[in-house]
DNA sequence: CCTTGACCTTCCAGTAAGTGGAACTTCTAT
DNA sequence: ATAGAAGTTCCACTTACTGGAAGGTCAAGG
């Protein structure tokens, strides 16, 4: 099967694909004149890397999920432990972002918005008693 | 002020205030020696940098906000809207986080974690049907 | 046979916002 | 004189891809 019709049935883009076989998580075979070649098993990898990626797992975790996918002896316990850390994980990042949300709406609203200079949210800005408090927001890209 | 006394004060790590002025967001002067010399001016500023970029605010919305912030004739409206444009994004954010804990939630809670390979979170992951219905977080690195 | 276009290949660069480390110089205190 | 702290530059690494260039391959139509 050519890289196309495996990002077409896998929902992955093809340059995605490549991707996951230069770091190692698929290895399809390649015909006579270099294309590659995946097998069956090889779609079934990506759909599954596709769903644990929609799912917010990181490439690493996905590593290791994928073993677990493919070890018939695995117990359920290790895939949980992942999922679990995980969305402790999220569930962590909704809390930050929660009061990032409260403070900037607070702001939002006191502020009248109008051509005049004063404005809460750069008095917030402008605060310098906040360099012991500050945390940064660990990775958040949003 | 050299760069150690700045970093105490502001908050920020010294790497954090050199990549700010690599970037071209701080131009603190230099002494006979070498070292940078920061004004009053330019701690202000990476305080500034450093609440806005604690509020979750990009480089590149730190970058106007800074202009506005020396700006004496700005209007209050084009900082709210900053802000809100970039609240919206947060709240926007949570909705994706909170769906995506319901299902992590769910599927951690219906799997049994023992010694045995069955597991939902393993159907799930295997499931084909997603291919379509499958959303990129977008740009969710937690 | 030739060409056109779709599809495939590799490789390089860029993204966001820093962080870590090496190699080196300068200042300060003993 | 020398040790150690603090400063400097530069390069590489992080995450998980994505975009683009330059070029090889394949199927269909004239």
């Amino acid at each position: 099967m050519n890289i196309g019709n495996v990002s077409e049935q896998s929902g992955l883009p093809a340059k995605t694909i490549r991707y996951y076989e230069d770091i190692g998580l698929v290895q399809p075979s390649r015909h006579e004149n270099g294309y590659r070649d995946f097998a069956v098993q090889d779609l079934h990898k990506l759909a599954f890397l596709g769903r644990a990626r929609s799912l917010g797992f990181s490439i690493k975790e996905c590593r290791t999920l994928l073993s677990l996918y493919e070890d018939r002896e695995r117990s359920s316990a290790d895939v949980k432990a992942i999922a679990q850390s995980h969305l402790t994980r999220v569930d962590r990042k909704i809390k930050e972002l929660q009061a990032l949300s409260a403070t900037l709406r607070d702001l939002v609203v006191r502020c009248h918005g109008d051509e005049r200079p004063d404005c809460p949210i750069m008095d917030d800005l402008t605060r310098s008693d906040f360099a012991k408090t500050r945390k940064h927001l660990a990775g958040t890209t949003l």
